[in-house]
DNA sequence: ACTTTATAGTTAAGCGGCTTTACTATTTTT
DNA sequence: AAAAATAGTAAAGCCGCTTAACTATAAAGT
């Protein structure tokens, strides 16, 4: 007989597989058109840049923790694949204004039509459990993050 | 008022950020002892090399789903700083058996605890729900799991 | 005003972890 | 004994990051 406890070790376990599993498929190159492909992280980047106009090096950098210099290392691996352009800002000659170029605007949409997708296959899945147990999931799924949190917080800092 | 519908896709995000996050906090390097440090990889690989007593270089490339080539250069940095050593098989001649050494013990011991004290934490954490709650998502669970399977296939040979 | 300091961005060097290609050395198959 | 398979290594290179050193522009301090 299994007791409490052991279903939710093997509860964690379970979780902590799928994760990640969810973190390898977010790690899988986004296909653009026949003859285009780009790195998840080149996808995250055109899409930072997609919502947010006129995002410059540095507030990219910020926006996904990573040095500026990464961010700049970035940015120009994609303007040289045609995917963006700077745009000197005109309100000052020091900032840079990141768009999105058609290719660019083409990839953004790629990148988020397989989301789109994965999630209409998730949704459609998940609509078999009942509100209620979609709530506990929920709060469960919160109560993990909480742990994370601290985890990360704590590891950092040791 | 929220449909289900919105409650579901909520409910995936939060599942996708936690997801993101347990990643996260799996990549973090892990102390050995106040002078060493190693990094996550390394102790997958000391922990394989643990578990499977007497495992190979292609074995362990198999195990991490990565080429014997990569395989066999972390073997190799891994035996220069003193956490494993190459025996050759006595079966065969061009067979190696991976082995720890005491450090590569310890390596071993200090990740096994900080997985121990988190699951700990989060076993306590989780015991308020009941039985049926973490059932429920212990079903839901292997239900994206299904999903994250099928968009790692698809997606592979596309 | 003009010098100091802050901010935005780039470049160079290097690291970790991986891949592919090419190679050597043993086994196994035929 | 020759051919093919298997185990491991080495070299070169890619990706995404870091730190350090740098340039150029803008903002503040006195």
């Amino acid at each position: 007989m299994e007791t409490k406890t052991q279903i939710i070790k093997k509860t964690i376990k379970k979780f902590a597989s799928v994760a990640l599993k969810y973190s390898a498929s977010e790690e899988l190159p986004v296909k653009v058109d026949e003859t285009t492909v780009i790195s998840t992280k080149e996808a995250h980047v055109i899409q930072a840049i997609g919502d947010n106009k006129n995002i410059g090096v540095t507030e990219l950098g910020n926006f996904f923790a990573i040095s500026k210099s990464a961010a700049s290392q970035m940015v120009s691996k994609l303007e040289s694949k045609g995917f963006i352009k700077k745009m000197r800002s005109q309100d000052n000659n020091k900032e840079i204004n990141l768009i999105l170029t058609e290719l660019g605007k083409k990839a953004y949409t790629a990148h988020e039509q397989t989301h789109k997708k994965d999630n209409e296959f998730l949704l459609n899945k998940l609509s078999a459990f009942s509100l209620s147990q979609i709530a506990t999931v929920s709060v469960m799924l919160e109560s993990i993050e909480e742990i994370m949190d601290e985890r990360l917080k704590k590891r950092m800092d040791e």
